[in-house]
RNA sequence: GGGCCUGUAGCUCAGUAGGAUAGAGCGACGGCCUCCUAAGCCGUAGGUCGCCGGUUCGAGUCCGGCCAGGCCCGCCA
C-alpha cells in the first residue's frame, strides 16, 4: 500500500513541473506542498492550497493557476476525479480502489499499522512525574504519568527509541523534613513527643504515623537513648525507602513502567556536579558574586543569572538540575522531554538556557507542562490543597474510578488546559462516559465475531473479499477513518500531543457505531456478510492499536 | 511591575504551517430495538471565536494594545 500522501504530492510536484516547462513560468523558490484534509463532504478527501500560493509568482489568478495544474496532472488508479474549488483549492477525491487497499493494508499489518518511521531511530527520553518520595502520589501526578507515559509510547510507535524515566529527590531540605517529620511520629507514639518536636512545615499526612508505626515494630524503642540528631538519617532514609516503593506500587497500577529510576543522590556521589560547574566555569559561562558562583543564563534568553553555588557552598537545586540535563545528553538522547507541573513553567526559560550552555539546541529539551487537575463530584468542585495535606491520592481515584477511565480523562484534554474531571461522569457506565462509548464499540466488535462463529460464518482471506461490496456512505466513511491512523500518530508524535489520539479514536468509534446501526453484518448475503466482516476486523485491528498504546482496556464483554 | 498559560455554542473542550459555509460531546427538543450488546443510532435548535486595531487575496489561527481568570517571578526544593 502506498502512502497516499507522498503519491498525491508527487503528482504535484511532477505537475507543476511540467506547467513550468510547458508554459514557460517560474517554480518559486522554497515551496512546499501541503496536503490537508477537508473537513466538508464534497471537497474530496485530499485537498491542496498550492495553487494559491503560487500564483502570484505566475501572474495569475489562483483559479486560473489550479486548473493549470490540473490540466498537468498525471494519472493514478487511486485517484478518481480532482476538482477546483472556492478561492482556488485543488481537491482529490480517491478511487473505491484505494478504500479496498486501505483495509487490505491494515490486515496484512495488523499490529504494526499506523507506525511510522518519522524518529528513524533517533533516541528519546520522556522524563515524568517524578514526584519528591516524600508523600503519596495524588492526581495532579496521575495526570503526568499517563501524559509521559503515552507521548512516550507515542513516539516509540512513531519510530524513536524510547526510555521512560523518573527522577529521585532523594537529597535536599525535603527529604530532611521527611525525617524529621517520622522521628516525632516515632516519640510522639510512643509517648515523648518532647524528644523530637514536630517541624513546623512537616508532614502531616496519616501515612508519616504509618511510617513511624512500622518502625516501632521493627525496631521498637531503641532510638530512646541515641542523640534525635544522630537516628535522623535513619528516619529519613526508612521513609524514603516506604514511600518510593508506595509510589513505583501506584505506578505500576497505573501501567507505567520506567527504564530508569534516576537518583539525584546519585548526582552528587559521581561528582557530576562539580563536573558540570568546571564545565561551565571553563567556557566562560560562570562568575562569582557576592560569594556565590553564578551561571550566565542571561546570554540565552532568560532574565536574570542564576545561582549554581550558594555562598554557603551548597549547589541550589537548578544545578543539580543542569548536572542531571547534562548527564541525560552525555547518555547520547538526542530529544529529551520533561513533563513538570505547570507552576513550575517560570522555570523553563533558565533549563532551556542551561541546555543552550551544553552546547544543544533548545529544541533538543522540550516541556510538558500539565496545568491542574480540578475534581468534580456531585457537581461541585472538590476542595484540594496538598499544603494543608488535603488532597485525593492516585490510588483512591484508581480504586474510585478505575485505570481506563483515569488515563482517558487525563488524555482527554491538551496538557496545557485546566482539566476539570468529573468524578461521577467517569465511573458513570452511560452514553455520556467517553470511555465506555469507546469501550462499547470493541465488545460489540467481538459480540459480532463470537456470533459469527457459533453461525458458522468463517473469517475470509481479504484478498478473497468483494471489497468492492461496501459502498454504502457509513462504510466508506468507516474506511476513511480506519486510514487516518497513520497521519494522526505522525501528528500526535511531532506534537507530543496524545489527545490527539483520544479525539481520533473516538472518532473511529462514532463511525464504527454509526455503521453499526445503519448496517447489519451477519445474516446478510454471503459477499456482503465477508466484506462487512472483513472491515469489522480492520477496525478491531485499528481500535486495539490505539488502546494497546495508550494503555486503556479493550473489553470483549460489557 | 515583568513573564507564562487560558478565553470558541448554556456546560466541557477540539480546531492541522493562515484557507472553503465554525467542529465534537454533554445538556435541551423530536424520532429509532421482532434483528450481531439501545452503555447505541438518526435528526433539530444553539456562535459578533474576550474586546479594539494591524498584516493580506483570505485571520479562531500571525502581530500590537486592552479586558478577565489561573500560575510564576528566592543564594527554597
Amino acid at each position: 500500500m502506498i502512502d497516499m500522501e507522498s503519491h498525491i504530492k508527487d503528482l504535484l510536484s511532477d505537475a507543476i513541473n511540467s506547467a513550468v516547462r510547458n508554459k514557460d513560468l517560474v517554480f518559486p523558490e522554497g515551496l512546499e506542498i501541503i496536503l490537508e484534509r477537508p473537513r466538508r463532504e464534497g471537497q474530496g478527501d485530499y485537498a491542496t492550497n498550492v495553487a494559491m500560493l503560487i500564483a502570484r509568482h505566475w501572474g495569475m489568478k489562483p483559479r486560473d493557476a489550479a486548473e493549470i495544474i490540473k490540466a498537468h496532472l498525471g494519472q493514478s488508479e487511486y485517484v478518481e476525479k480532482v476538482e477546483v474549488a472556492g478561492p482556488g483549492f485543488i481537491n482529490f477525491f480517491l478511487s473505491d480502489e484505494w478504500l479496498t487497499g486501505v483495509i487490505k493494508d491494515i490486515l496484512a499489518k495488523g499490529p504494526d499499522y499506523g507506525k511510522s518511521d518519522i524518529g528513524r531511530g533517533k533516541k528519546a527520553q520522556v522524563e515524568f512525574v517524578s514526584a519528591n518520595p516524600t508523600g503519596p502520589l495524588h492526581i495532579g501526578h496521575g495526570r503526568g504519568a499517563a501524559v509521559g507515559d503515552a507521548t512516550a509510547s507515542i513516539l516509540s510507535f512513531a519510530g524513536w527509541y524510547v526510555e521512560r524515566e523518573y527522577y529521585i529527590n532523594d537529597v535536599g531540605l525535603q527529604t530532611k523534613i521527611l525525617g524529621r517529620s517520622v522521628q516525632s511520629r516515632y516519640f510522639e507514639l510512643l509517648g515523648k513527643p518532647e524528644h523530637a518536636p514536630f517541624p513546623e512545615d512537616g508532614y502531616k499526612g496519616d501515612y508519616i504515623y504509618k511510617i513511624a508505626e512500622e518502625i516501632i515494630a521493627e525496631e521498637g524503642d531503641k532510638f530512646f537513648s541515641l542523640p534525635t540528631e544522630e537516628t535522623l538519617d535513619y528516619f529519613r532514609d526508612y521513609a524514603l525507602e516506604v514511600i518510593l516503593n508506595e509510589i513505583k506500587k501506584d505506578l505500576e497500577d497505573f501501567r507505567v513502567n520506567f527504564d530508569v529510576w534516576f537518583s539525584e543522590k546519585s548526582l552528587h556521589e559521581r561528582g557530576l556536579i562539580d563536573e558540570m560547574v568546571d564545565f561551565l566555569t571553563r567556557r566562560g559561562l560562570a562568575y562569582e558574586k557576592d560569594g556565590a558562583l553564578w551561571y550566565k543564563s542571561t546570554l540565552f534568553g532568560d532574565e536574570k543569572d542564576r545561582v549554581l553555588i550558594k555562598s554557603n557552598g551548597e549547589p541550589t537545586y537548578f544545578a543539580s538540575d543542569v548536572a542531571y540535563h547534562k548527564d541525560k545528553f552525555d547518555r547520547g538522547f538526542d530529544l529529551v522531554i520533561d513533563v513538570w507541573g505547570a507552576d513550575h513553567h517560570g522555570y523553563v526559560p533558565r533549563m532551556k538556557a542551561a541546555v543552550q550552555a551544553l552546547g544543544k539546541s533548545p529544541d533538543a529539551l522540550q516541556i510538558l507542562l500539565i496545568q491542574f487537575v480540578s475534581l468534580i463530584k456531585g457537581g461541585k468542585l472538590v476542595p484540594m490543597s496538598t499544603r494543608a495535606g488535603q488532597f485525593v491520592t492516585l490510588r483512591e481515584m484508581m480504586d474510585e474510578v478505575g485505570v481506563d477511565a483515569m488515563r482517558y480523562f487525563f488524555l482527554m484534554r491538551k496538557c496545557d488546559s485546566h482539566l476539570d474531571f468529573d468524578i461521577d461522569l467517569a465511573k458513570s457506565a452511560s452514553t455520556d462516559n467517553p470511555v465506555y462509548y469507546v469501550q462499547y464499540a470493541s465488545a460489540r466488535i467481538h459480540s459480532i465475531f463470537k456470533e459469527a462463529a457459533s453461525r458458522g460464518v468463517a473469517v475470509v482471506d481479504p484478498e478473497k473479499v468483494e471489497l468492492s461490496m461496501l459502498s454504502t456512505e457509513e462504510e466508506k466513511a468507516l474506511i476513511k477513518c480506519l486510514a487516518r491512523f497513520p497521519e494522526e500518530i505522525k501528528k500526535a508524535a511531532n506534537d507530543l500531543a496524545p489527545h490527539i489520539l483520544i479525539y481520533y479514536v473516538y472518532d473511529l468509534a462514532k463511525a464504527f457505531h454509526s455503521f453499526y446501526n445503519a448496517h447489519r453484518v451477519l445474516g446478510e448475503e454471503n459477499s456482503l456478510t465477508n466484506a462487512r466482516l472483513t472491515l469489522v476486523r480492520a477496525v478491531k485491528v485499528v481500535l486495539l492499536n490505539i488502546l494497546h498504546l495508550l494503555k486503556i482496556n479493550a473489553p470483549e464483554v460489557m
